[in-house]
DNA sequence: CGCCGAGTTGAACTGAATCAAGAAACGTGG
DNA sequence: CCACGTTTCTTGATTCAGTTCAACTCGGCG
């Protein structure tokens, strides 16, 4: 299956795995497809999925009273979940939905997960640097909002994830920047 | 020695540890002090070190142009280092700096530590917890940034750290927030 | 004692939000 | 496959929160 091989193409990146470690880990993986409509992963509700996107992309959306913003997209190739409640167990602030009009995933139970951890050699050590990987990822991000104004952040998205820009709708990469619809319209046209 | 008590009891709390990984791991910490005009760690060197923080307080700046910006605090009983650098043996973007005249640590060196992972049994998966630690900080401050005017995020700050309104001088927290001084100044007189 | 950095306060300014209305794109069902 | 309704995007006018600039106070340290 290729999409299975994308998923241990992203573990040999990380470190050297042994096949019977792929094999008790491919064992555990299940499959499943979400519509546009349906919510992956709701408020308050405990992750208990590690998903790996292979087609479509979905969005990562933060529990505020009124307003919806996101703070994250998964594009194909990439791991998703709501990490944060996934780790600690506890109910989750964020909501996932599909941005695409469908969604396909494998996906990892959280049991399962820690199964891997127990009875892999190399199962920690991907935990560990997915969740360096993660740690980063957060990092650049808190600089990003820190101490850029919209403008900058726009470039700099610009710059460095030209395919959100392609694939997002305008409301949503707002929100992502943490800006008005409008005024991202606004630094659009006035850039190109 | 009760400040290494204090980093074995840190451990505790995320994993069972042998006698004998804690002893690896002793074995391979060193002790140092930094004065408040000194550089812990500077822009653009590969941070080299785990530092284990017994006495002071330290603050992490971002690496721009004009601003300083401050993207973390660490406290006594906590770890620090620029960690993304640490990690990746990037140059750091941070620069880490006492906020009081005297800091005491321990620290571990990136070398030691490989070795730990190696070598303990527990080594992988307290780098894996301390790793998802550290995400899920950054993480609520992605959202707390993200979605918070000034005023309410002093009212959060003052809610969940209190101990950084008490210590740190305020043109550091405003740094921290994301706003002016004065704008804190501001808030402040207007909320006591 | 005097200096310097930190904090406060005031006034003016400005960038981005808000409010509003119209145009374009999208998907849904007949 | 078209037509309609809904959502998304754009554009303009207005408002406002927070920044900027500036002057003054306070407290600690040499």
């Amino acid at each position: 299956m290729d999409s299975l091989n994308a998923i241990r193409k992203s573990f040999d990146q990380l470190v050297t795995m042994t096949d019977d470690d792929w094999f008790y880990f491919r064992e555990k993986l299940h499959q499943t497809r979400f519509k546009r409509t349906d919510i992956i992963t709701r408020f308050g509700q405990i992750e208990n999925r590690l998903y790996f996107l292979t087609r479509g992309i979905v969005r990562h959306i933060v529990n505020t009273t009124s307003i919806e913003t996101t703070s994250d997209f998964a594009f194909p190739g990439q791991f998703f979940s709501s990490y944060s409640s996934f780790i600690s167990r506890r109910p989750s602030i964020y909501e996932i939905r599909p941005v695409t009009s469908e969604v396909d995933c494998y996906y990892l139970g959280y049991d399962s997960l820690q199964d891997v951890y127990l009875n892999t050699q190399c199962g920690e050590k991907i935990g560990r640097l997915a969740a360096e990987q993660q740690f980063q990822k957060k990092s650049s991000r808190e600089v990003f909002l820190l101490t850029l104004n919209p403008r900058e952040k726009y470039l700099q998205l610009l710059e460095e994830q030209p395919h959100l820009i392609q694939q997002i709708p305008l409301k949503h990469l707002a929100s992502y920047l943490g800006i008005t619809p409008e005024t991202l319209s606004r630094i659009r046209s006035s850039i190109s």
